[in-house]
DNA sequence: GTGAAAGCGCTAACAT
DNA sequence: ATGTTAGCGCTTTCAC
């Protein structure tokens, strides 16, 4: 293993000027410092990581913590680290994956034993029981989604609310006035989570806005439940003629089911929806939709974070404007 | 921050004692053992990992190198991941998430810098570039999928010709008699990924071996790529009655294909996979299928790495035996 | 602008 | 069975 001591005699100068050299924490001659960076490329050192977070209390690694639940979609939360991880590493940084099960034991594990500098939490819920701990850990941690009281935290996510009162606001515009909303499993409100009741919140209130007639459905991610849902749907609301999906699972069903019903997509039923762009491109009829932007919210994540470790204050909520993109599968009312 | 020589002070031993005790690296009585864990937990010990490094050469973190790339599937790579994660969690070992992306550098860097002890590297090719290097790190690795050379390295996988061997007796003990096998998509073969040709090798082996008339064909991984498969299959062998399915994201659309031809699955056609379980289990015809055992595959990585860490030496392939489940898509042969 | 030297918290070899 | 002590490789005063 090479180490600074190499280095610095490779180079001719002192330990302690490799290190400044290497970090430009002072002033180095511009020669001494060319000279140390090509004698440091040359014997391919690199810095042991151990050593300078026990010297210079900072480990370079950030922890993610990823959730596993039912209900989450795993394409989504795949995106989002890989592009925590891509971002991390151009601030020279890593990232050590911790699941949700691990829970706040794991949060303090990783922290009081400095084996990160900072925390990712992702799936943050509105009574979230990690929230105290992160709250008095003495590291730095951006939350993914907002919790009830997200005071003295750095939370960022989609603007919900506003995507699901986009989506509203286009089929309102398209001259629909029966909407619905198919929204997460029933799970996913039990156990409280912010983004899903954001879009319940904005979709309701878009309706109310514009005097739209409006209903809201849970719907499980199977196939079965979608038709069931789409059944319910037509009987319910037999005059419905735009329909909000926030599900990704039952989004190809429930048009597979609304078809067989015998309504046209966008002909008879608008759809929009909230999901990946990737997913709304890709099924039979691409459907408009606001985009989840995992990739996005992980950079900005990271580098949210990699401001608070610098010492900026950052804002404590960030949300994402919602991006909507219209697709073949909303079209005007048929006025019948 | 509380450390070891806080942990000493409270239970009135030594730092050294300390160590040995939470570590077990040397008989401490049974009485000192009990304070010091006692005290240890009172005061909420965490050792510092930089130190515990520095130290002891041992940080008890380990890489997983992520694929990112186009034709491979997301729920398998998660579900390996969180397997690995929670394997390791229970030998005490964390998990640094690294992405193909970053190649041989990043190994290097990890290794190296002492951020990690071993290292597990999934979707290796058959002339993956970093074997050289991973043949030459000091730290020990277990890859998951096998290279054309494997000697020198410890790889595992699931056993992807018994596999194939296994659908295509399936559908030979049915009495089919003609029968194709529906790939992976061609970028798969051209990267020269081992388990695609290894289920190519299989399925025709026990294809020939059973006297049947078989066809291989890649498929994209789209619904119309499968349309069009299912279509060419009809013409090109119009007696086929079996199909094996390597390919996650077209086997539900090539069912749904082969119906709207007019073949009732599995009356007319017989239709086996390999695939994640939850897949085969999801669709609309439960298919037949050889599990692809993600969570199983992670758990024992880990395990061999331990293993090697410990000093232990483990085999240097280990092969998965396939394990099938018969649903509804596999039926005997009508004879017409 | 550069160097010398004091630790950071832990483990393990060396003592007893 | 336990204690003493010398580093592990780096950062960062403190000195010049």
């Amino acid at each position: 293993m090479v180490k600074i001591t190499d280095v610095a005699r490779h180079a001719g100068v002192s330990p302690s000027t490799v290190s400044y050299a290497l970090s430009g924490k002072r002033p180095i001659s511009e020669e001494t410092r060319r000279r140390v960076e090509e004698s440091a490329r040359l014997l391919g050192y690199r810095p042991h990581v151990g050593a300078r977070a026990l010297a210079g209390r900072r480990t370079n690694v950030l922890a993610l913590v990823v959730p596993l639940r039912a209900g989450i979609n795993v394409p989504v939360v795949m995106r989002f680290a890989v592009s925590v991880v891509t971002t991390a590493r151009r601030y020279d940084h890593d990232v050590l994956l911790l699941t949700q099960e691990e829970g706040e034991d794991g949060l303090r594990r990783v922290a009081d034993s400095a084996l990160v500098d900072a925390l990712l939490v992702m799936d943050v819920q509105l009574h979230d029981p990690r929230l105290p701990l992160l709250r008095d850990l003495d590291r730095p941690s951006v939350m993914i989604g907002f919790p009830a009281d997200s005071a003295g935290l750095t939370c960022i996510d989609l603007d919900f609310r506003a995507a699901a009162e986009a989506c509203v606001e286009h089929l309102a515009r398209l001259g629909h006035r029966v909407v619905a909303l198919v929204g997460s499993p029933p799970e996913v409100y039990v156990r409280q989570t912010a983004f899903a009741q954001r879009v319940v919140q904005g979709f309701t209130a878009a309706a109310d806005r514009n005097r739209l007639s409006s209903a809201v459905h849970p719907c499980e991610a199977t196939p079965a439940a979608a038709r069931t849902v789409a059944e319910q749907l037509l009987r319910e609301q037999p005059a419905l003629t735009g329909v909000v999906v926030h599900n990704e699972a039952v989004l190809e069903p429930l048009i597979d089911a609304f078809e067989e019903l015998g309504l046209r997509v966008p002909g008879d039923l608008s759809v929009t929806a909230i999901c990946p762009d990737e997913l709304a491109e890709n099924i039979r009829v691409p459907v408009t939709s606001v985009a989840l932007p995992s990739a996005e919210v992980g950079t900005r994540a990271v580098e949210l974070l990699m401001k608070k470790l610098g010492g900026t204050t950052v804002p404590e909520a960030t949300l994402l404007p919602p991006r909507m993109t219209e697709r073949a599968s909303t079209a005007p009312r048929e006025l019948a």
